[in-house]
DNA sequence: TATTTTTATTGGTCTGGCCACTCGTACTTT
DNA sequence: AAAGTACGAGTGGCCAGACCAATAAAAATA
């Protein structure tokens, strides 16, 4: 098949992931040498470059002139406080912020009521409605994410709820109430849909 | 002083801000071809790629073969980097990649189906099928990001559509085709479902 | 005028080279 | 024998120059 052409230097990213497996290497170990890759891959030396600039500018890796490309150690979770200084002085964004946020809230509500929908109303059932105000939107919310486990999509959201709770003039916080109607809403209209798909 | 040996393409990076600035470049501009770069910099064309290698995956800009490099409808890639480097720090995060650019991407098919589904068809109308799908599918679903204007929102899709290109084992990408198809189908229900509403 | 062909420019990639740095090893020197 | 030294192999940093492939603009053609 086709073979999608990409670019070289995105193949080269494959096999350091490739070889990051392989071998099981961890934070601080060495790669292959760039020579040792452009040989295996069939590339030329410049290419690997390309690939390995890429991902170091990503943080990724580490490269010492007479040693060798190296995995980077992790960092610390200071990176976050340094996006919200970012994410902050850049008008554009701050913008997009609540827009952002509500879409990737949508799109949760929808996975939790599509997949998760009885886990979920059963675990929000388990206490009385003024619990989870007193709890707050936020825990509110997390419980539909807690569902459908997924890191990365909790630290999204979180990342994006944190800041716009940063940026907010108007302090209101969205209801915990609303929260519940909505997802009923969205657990109804996609009963219906799938119903139909199976007329 | 001054000192710290900057390896030369992280020169390039500075080069380029600069270029923006003084000629107040804007996303879509092109950018000074690469050999025009490297003659000005008084650095090899090899270097010069190496640092627009990083900044692609960046999101900062978008290379056309035969056109040039111009800068990408959106940057800041301080923001792209470190978000970049806060989501790659945790591997665990590495597996809910697929699920969470679903996720995304359905969302943004969605708010642009809702919003901005005339403009969206026009602009792909624009052209043959062909045209897109040689263009593939990134720069195809592009066009539903720029009618949204969320920068935010496509920092966001593109770091997470960028990083699944390089952790992904199978390399089959997404379908221009069935992107129109999702689309026109998603369309399609919104439109029942507002319809329904005004009942 | 419309279409085709040519040409110049651009990014994509390769080859092969030289340099500077690191590190281990063999070789002095003490 | 121990300490210092010189050397060589390997590595990343960078360069010059080349060819290809895609694109757009200009020129030639219908």
């Amino acid at each position: 098949m086709t073979t999608k052409q990409n670019k070289a230097y995105e193949n080269v990213l494959e096999k350091i992931k490739n070889y990051i497996e392989r071998d099981h290497l961890k934070p601080g170990d060495r790669l292959p040498s760039e020579r040792e890759m452009a040989e295996e891959l069939q590339v030329s030396r410049s290419t690997i470059r390309e690939g390995l600039r890429a991902i170091e500018l990503l943080g990724m890796i580490e490269t010492r002139r007479g040693e060798g490309t190296f995995l980077r150690p992790y960092q610390s979770y200071q990176t976050l406080s340094l996006l919200s200084t970012f994410i902050f002085q850049d008008p554009a964004t701050k913008k997009d912020l609540a827009h952002t946020l509500s879409l990737i809230e949508q799109a949760i509500l929808f996975e939790g009521a599509t997949h998760y929908q009885q886990s979920i109303t059963a675990e929000w059932s388990g206490h009385q409605v003024n619990y989870w105000k007193k709890r707050g939107y936020k825990q509110t919310f997390q419980v539909i994410i807690k569902h459908i486990n997924n890191e990365l999509l909790a630290k999204i959201w979180y990342l994006l709820y944190a800041f716009r709770l940063t940026l907010n003039e108007d302090n209101k916080e969205s209801e915990v109430k609303q929260l519940f109607e909505r997802f009923d809403q969205i657990s109804v209209t996609v009963k219906n849909l799938s119903s139909k798909e199976d007329m």
